[in-house]
DNA sequence: TCAAGATTGATGCAAATGCATCAAAATGAT
DNA sequence: ATCATTTTGATGCATTTGCATCAATCTTGA
């Protein structure tokens, strides 16, 4: 028998399939609903929860990118939209010439807290009541294999 | 207590979160092995894969939209890129005036036979090898749930 | 100390996506 | 049959992404 069976590959390329297509088909509708509100995109939410996180509020462009595995350029240019939009300030970095810190405003601050019951009952509505608590427990579980894995 | 307490809240975003990002670092993996190998992006593959599954190898852009979630103007717009690379042909569709069908070409044909092993081998080693044939039969049980669910 | 290399962040340009809208054809109700 | 509605597919325009590359600064090793 060959290294793959045929079994063994239907079962990884339909749960891979699933994984994408589910993925993504909840991820619009979540989208959809937060844009629905007047919303910005996901995206900024997430870089704005991690200012929120970060120790003073505030955090380094590379540090942005390792949170949320957004590319290099991406964050970049991210970080110009949400600073433009006044949702935080750019500041040059005072122990790395080369580096700026991010830092979360008041008014981004104000949009963190009325995004999220808007995300929260999105994620409910388009995702959590889907599931039951044990069926995410478990998707939970598996998925941490896949997050973070050797390069190669 | 509130009808959504915070265990649950809890429980919901972290899995939501994590299948967020466990789907994106995996998809990303797995694309770019497909680039290093000099191929087109999985979307390719997947319309290419419609049309091999089709009766006649052709389907209207419709159809291609519905078996794979993009948008309209993005089928579109795919489809031209696609033909324009000579691995499907738009042809006028015969019973409805405002359709057309696109054909897969022994061109696409021949691509799908080549991006096939890298395809598999990229979703074998980013994804499959990290997880236990009793957790890809569990996730796609618990996906599947995701997919079709109501607009509501 | 100083040169080589690595890291950080920005940006010009091309490609892809999202949005709104359009024209053409099909459908359906009267 | 006719007209309003729906469906299908395309496209102009703005936004976003990806790629390649850059300049500035930091780090390391001799």
């Amino acid at each position: 028998m060959q290294n793959h069976d045929t079994r063994q590959e239907d079962l990884s390329m339909g749960a891979w399939v699933r994984l994408q297509r589910a993925s993504t088909a909840v991820l619009e509708r979540v989208e959809a609903r937060l844009k629905a509100a007047g919303f910005p995109p996901l995206s900024w939410y997430d870089v704005l929860l991690e200012l929120r996180r970060a120790e003073d509020r505030s955090l380094r462009p590379v540090e942005i990118e390792r949170h949320t595995l957004l590319a290099q350029y991406n964050v970049s240019r991210l970080i110009d939209r949400i600073a433009a939009a006044g949702y935080a300030d750019k500041k040059k970095s005072p122990e790395d010439g080369r580096g700026i810190k991010v830092c979360l405003t008041r008014k981004g601050e104000t949009l963190l807290e009325e995004m999220w019951p808007v995300y929260r009952e999105a994620v409910q509505r388009e995702f959590a009541e889907h599931l039951s608590d044990s069926d995410m427990k478990t998707i939970s579980s598996i998925l941490k294999k896949l997050v973070s894995q050797s390069v190669k």
